[in-house]
DNA sequence: GCCGTTTTCGGCCCGACTGTTTTCAGTCG
């Protein structure tokens, strides 16, 4: 099982105690074992076949033993156990704002509810409004939440949000009183996939500013607005949530709203462990309010490094930052060169030409143009004589510009049984060639690992595109023993691919730092076929920094000259 | 269900908003 999939059946059992009405600690504890998993950023089947689950924080005597049940024979016990009453269905109503546990059992018990399709038809019958502690508005809300979940089901990418997402803010920041404002939540932290936007103003005037937040232009619906917070829907059907503090406040608040859920938790934890109390008004020792200005200030009551929000994830973070040992983040502006990019050889639409022009123009100093081999015929993938042709073209486009230089790779194809698209004799005369694999993904785990190990064992292979082939909200990774594959790329001295396209972000930064840790080095890549893509490397620099990067570990932070070397050094050393 | 530099029992982060309520429960983040 994946470590997706055992957090799922956790957070599964969480729910359902909830649902029961069992002690809320235990289900919190099974929630907070799932977000533990789901992070871990180590294959939970090494984990617990090297019997190291007891020694992770969160995992006693009853998870180690229901986990690994749970691994070991892909079932829990425990779960049939508790759900053996309920409709199997009776877990996606949780889905529906405003619909948590307490009113699932009161539908259930009641009505006999036990999917989204009767949900709805109870709503619209009038039964929903008869309900204990119900009435009309509860139900009317209800049937619109279906119709928006039914819609958007819940989530979206990160680039998605983020346009709409500085657009209000920019339009926030014109309301009359507000003295600052920022983003917070998920979009802050750079988490690849989004469920809605919070925002966070400092104004004396909260209820003035929530309401002129309501009514911006966009704004589809209003499901709540009070004095410090409003929720709108904005088009197309984005949630944005604002919160208004005073000023005073807003640094804690700032802290509060960017999350994540554990991290703030454990925060508020070191608080009471210094006899304080922290929220979103601020940090507070008895009715003393310590001063912050901002979020270094706040970090800095507990002697600790500030933290970075992509690393606000409760991995390890305030541990490090208590040490003194958070990792310097790699940024935006430390990279130099544009790694991965199709030309219209292939399946791109710009051509050397233009992709020369385009990318010197944004400041970089050189480019990988990496165009698909032959076997991607449906990408127009590059013939052996194809190639000798496009080399001609780098040739002749790297003539006419200065100090920029096109790196002559290619993306090669990874075959069913791990050989490569082109002999090796081919391959030696790239400057640089980038494995992926495009096909036969339903293979098994162990043939995928073995497939791909082989493929990063060939010495003229210098990097690995998109390790886990995954396409967000769109398509599951293919079966693989990721961290096998990482520990390839280390001992092959091959580079992992940090894909900066914002439907891939492959791969995951769960498993970022782990590679790290292993000795693995990194390229933040682009995978770009249209110009728009080449403003897409924020995305995969974000996913760098929540994977604990710092530059040195990204080698597309080296000069133009520094990068080549690297490639010549790392092929004479075969 | 987890956890312990006072604790092996008794805590477990904390507040806003809504709707259905006469003082609060449920949901959300």
């Amino acid at each position: 099982m994946t470590n997706k999939e055992v957090a799922d059946i956790l957070e599964r059992v969480g729910q359902v105690l909830e649902i029961r009405g069992e002690n809320p600690f235990k289900a919190r504890a099974y929630y907070s074992a799932a977000r533990t998993i789901e992070n871990l950023g180590e294959d939970i089947n090494r984990t617990v076949s090297e019997g190291a689950l007891s020694d992770i924080p969160g995992f006693g005597e009853a998870l180690t033993k229901k986990v690994t049940e749970l691994v070991t024979t892909g079932r829990m016990g425990y779960l049939d156990e508790i759900m053996e009453p309920l409709p199997e269905g009776i877990l996606t109503l949780l889905k529906i704002p405003d619909v948590g546990p307490k009113k699932v059992r009161v539908f259930y018990d009641s009505l006999g509810i036990g999917s989204i399709d009767e949900l709805e038809e109870a709503a619209s019958d009038g039964r929903l409004a008869k309900l204990a502690g119900m009435g009309e508005k509860s139900q009317a809300g209800i049937l619109d939440g279906i119709r928006l979940y039914r819609r958007y089901q819940g989530r979206r990418l990160l680039s998605d949000a983020l346009g709409p997402a500085e657009h209000v803010l920019r339009e926030i920041k014109k309301i009359a009183g507000v003295k600052r404002a920022s983003l917070a939540g998920s979009i802050r932290r750079r988490l690849e996939t989004i469920g809605d936007i919070d925002i966070l103003a400092a104004s004396d005037d909260a209820p003035g500013v929530v309401r002129a937040f309501t009514e911006l232009d966009g704004v589809e619906r209003v499901p709540a607005a009070g004095d410090t917070k409003g929720t709108v829907i904005f088009a197309p059907g984005i949630q944005i949530d604002l919160r208004v503090v005073e000023d005073r406040s807003y640094a804690a608040a700032r802290h509060y709203f960017t999350g994540s859920k554990e991290h703030n938790i454990h925060m508020r934890r070191l608080a009471v462990e210094h006899g304080w109390k922290l929220n979103e008004y601020g940090l507070f020792d008895g009715d003393t309010m310590l001063p912050a200005r901002d979020e270094e200030a706040l970090f800095a009551h507990f002697v600790m490094e500030a933290i970075p929000p992509e690393l606000r994830e409760n991995t390890g973070e305030i541990e490090a930052a208590l040490r003194g040992k958070l990792p310097d983040l790699v940024e935006t502006k430390n990279v130099r060169g544009l790694v991965h990019i199709h030309s219209s050889w292939s399946d791109g639409k710009m051509s050397l030409q233009e992709l020369g022009r385009q990318i010197k123009r944004r400041g970089f100093t050189y480019f990988v143009l990496s165009d698909h081999s032959k076997a991607v015929t449906i990408a127009n993938g590059l013939t052996e004589s194809r190639v000798r042709r496009q080399w001609e073209e780098v040739a002749r486009v790297q003539e006419h510009l200065s100090r920029f230089r096109i790196f002559r790779s290619i993306e090669v194809d990874i075959m069913r049984d791990g050989s490569l698209d082109y002999d090796d004799s081919l391959l030696s005369q790239f400057d640089c060639s980038i494995a992926a694999v495009h096909s036969g993904f339903a293979m098994s785990s162990q043939e995928m690992t073995a497939r791909i190990i082989k493929a990063v064992s060939n010495p003229y292979v210098d990097i690995l595109a998109h390790p886990t082939g995954r396409l967000l909200l769109q398509r599951e990774p293919y079966a693989v023993d990721i961290e096998a594959v990482l520990q390839a790329c280390a001992d092959n001295d091959v580079a992992v691919e940090i894909s900066a396209h914002p439907l891939r972000l492959d791969l995951d930064w769960r498993y970022v730092k782990a590679a790290k840790d292993i000795g693995a080095k990194f390229v933040v890549s682009l995978d770009a076929h249209d110009p728009e893509d080449l403003d897409y490397l924020a995305f995969g620099v974000g996913v760098a920094r929540k994977g604990w990067l710092e530059k040195a570990d990204v080698l597309n932070c080296l000069t133009a000259q520094q990068f080549a070397k690297r490639l010549s050094d790392r092929r004479r050393g075969l």
